[in-house]
DNA sequence: TATACTATTGGGGAAATCCCGTATCGCCGC
DNA sequence: GCGGCGATACGGGATTTCCCCAATAGTATA
């Protein structure tokens, strides 16, 4: 299984060039609400670190999701699911000294790409500034291909929605009525919701807002 | 002037350290609606750039907007916004052979670090797989530096929404109706109302939709 | 060619949202 | 202390949106 597994893969290959201890990968399409995790963990911890849903209050993907440079775990705030989380960690003989590196796609796709070593602080340093551009790469590389290779990510990368319905969708963003709409488009403000109805099901919304959140972070229409 | 913005003093330094011809990077915050251009290009070449408005139809930003990878200007369709572009360069003695990072921020922001020279094929590729993840950290850098140094960006970061709003902006993100989230939190639909009201008025938005719109690019909620 | 599916357009009436009002509570400054 | 201000809470009634219905034109597909 594993040795058939491109991203298992691709992490291994990355533990080994640079003498890691582990390199895990996690990420998400806000979305389609599908998860993505691939780790060069045992299957110990990766299950004890699923069956706990840690991946729910991680603070390295949490701190991930609202920042852009790499973060290093010896920044992390020491909270309360810090110490749960890393304290079970050291059970499974896993150090707390790591790095993670977020990526955010163009989608609202975000991923997190962490690499973590047991190590004197100096040789921490050494190794990271060593190897960060390399890191960075591999966290885009990686991404990328697990956005790409996500099927519902794709289907939903291209919801046909029609010139209308974005239009109107558009129109809807910027803060206009159904019947703005209709005024601005010359039609009647019946039809303007019949094609906003469209959307939000080709969508999967339950409500206009909801429809407008979506098509935003999917690049469809953009915020006024 | 230059010498003492230290924007440019950082591409200055990149392009010294890399032997580049050029580097120039182009950001923007789609919120605000600012964009940030910064380059080691000469004043003529900029001022024409920016004068015949290049940067709404360069293809290397557009690509980036849709792109996480790095983008290879070989690779870009040679559309007539590509001819119209690169011809005008080579006249002003810049080299088409170049290479765009994107890079996306959590909060929809974009930019974009490009490099190019003048060289052969050989040349241009073994320089690129030298120093490709070394460019891949400094876009991150200077996107993130560029950011925070937006005032508007800062400004627009932190519109003191209560806790209320901010908890009823995200249910009705997520699709919820006024009487659902009364529900779910125990208050009148009413009640609700009243703080999606307080909310759009703070986010300067007309409409429920333009507020989720805007209050999930500035991050303050999630799409779901 | 026949059929099926989507895009576009519209109406009637139910449902939800929105604007007006009011009220209490806590905090900050004069 | 007290008046102002923002957060929280609620209701009546006007406005808007939403869900049912239907029709036509174009396109794809069997």
């Amino acid at each position: 299984m594993a040795q058939l597994d491109p991203f298992r893969q691709f992490l291994d290959d990355l533990r080994n060039r640079f003498e890691l201890d582990h390199v895990a990968y996690a990420g998400m399409n806000p979305i389609s609400g599908a998860t993505h995790g691939h780790m060069t963990y045992g299957a110990d911890w990766t299950s004890h670190y699923l069956q706990n849903k840690y991946y729910e209050i991680d603070p390295t993907l949490l701190k991930a999701r609202h920042s852009i440079a790499p973060v290093d775990w010896n920044r992390l705030e020491r909270g309360a699911e810090f110490q749960t989380i890393f304290r079970a960690a050291r059970d499974f003989g896993i150090s707390d000294r790591g790095l993670t590196i977020p990526i955010h796609g163009p989608y609202g796709d975000v991923g997190g790409l962490s690499i973590n070593r047991d190590c004197s602080e100096r040789e921490w340093h050494l190794l990271i500034s060593g190897i960060i551009g390399d890191l960075q790469s591999a966290a885009v590389y990686m991404h990328d291909m697990v956005i790409q290779a996500d099927p519902l990510t794709r289907m939903l990368n291209t919801p046909s929605l029609s010139t209308r319905e974005i239009e109107i969708l558009q129109w809807t963003a910027a803060g206009k009525s159904q019947q703005d709409i209709g005024d601005i488009l010359s039609i009647s403000h019946r039809t303007v919701e019949v094609h906003l109805r469209s959307a939000r099901q080709k969508l999967n919304a339950l409500t206009t807002p909801q429809a407008i959140g979506r098509a935003i972070n999917l690049g469809l229409i953009y915020p006024r």
